[in-house]
DNA sequence: CTCCGTGCAAATGGTTTGCATCTTA
DNA sequence: TAAGATGCAAACCATTTGCACGGAG
């Protein structure tokens, strides 16, 4: 069963229904965090209005708020603007001079994890910030 | 030297001048990260103007951004508010069911650290956001 | 005396809210 | 057909901007 499946099935557990728009939104977000993205709210929202231009902001809003509450995504805020991202364990860096993020590589999101579960700290999502050079990017910059 | 006299050194090093409005603004925020508080900016704003009525929005704003350029501050942002903090290495870590912020155990961000430095990551500010327990965030609530 | 900094008010931009209308279950 | 979602516009709130005035160097 792949991740689009499980949140409809997810959706209509816990009572919410399965709209058009939300289909939507779910269909496209999960195909930015496939590839590996971090999607401002911005960015989400041309996307589905690309598709659907009479979506409304609000509902895109409010379909985000319950995709992060139903654990489909985790979010952090930079510079006034929320970026998404997948909710798979890793480390997110915030270039501050180039304001661009990019995953840690996965063996550093490893070690790092382990050291926060070996304290009993489970966390949802990592944001470390500093100034960046390329080789800390590594292969992993981002493509939007 | 401690820490304020360093600062309005390095002000005038870089060319920014010493007025009553920054020595005050970098009085008052020294002091809470000293108690290791984690100020908004409008905690920040209100002690401020608690001081100094007169001051405006924009000066408080400015100013902080000038610290944070001459590396006495760090930010990040949450819930549309934005979180200041010293730069001494640490771990924050926010509380996403109450919203709180608080230091993880130095023993714990010690060894994150560690972890990636030793891969030519240098952290100015980490950020790890959970559903919190009583016991992650040890003995350091915020007492905001 | 000259810029840089300040204060004020208006503008901006992301997010939220209220409400009438529509739609899923 | 009834609770829940949507779309729209207005409201909100944090931050930024423009500009005349004031003070640091």
């Amino acid at each position: 069963m792949d991740d689009r499946s499980k949140v409809i099935s997810l959706l209509k557990e816990r009572g919410y229904r399965v709209t058009p728009q939300r289909l939507e939104i779910i269909g496209l977000i999960l195909e930015k965090l496939d590839r590996k993205q971090h999607p401002t709210f911005n960015e989400i929202f041309n996307s589905v209005r690309s598709h659907t231009p009479t979506i409304s902001v609000s509902t895109v809003y409010n379909t985000l708020k319950l995709l992060e509450e139903i654990g489909l995504v985790v979010s952090f805020e930079y510079k006034g603007e929320t970026f998404y991202d997948k909710v798979e364990k890793h480390i997110n860096i915030v270039c501050l001079d180039k304001g661009q993020v990019a995953d840690a590589d996965p063996r550093i999101s490893e070690k790092v994890i382990k050291s926060l579960m070996e304290e009993g700290i489970e966390p949802l999502n990592i944001v470390v910030y500093t100034r960046c050079t390329r080789d800390v990017l590594n292969s992993n910059l981002p493509d939007r």
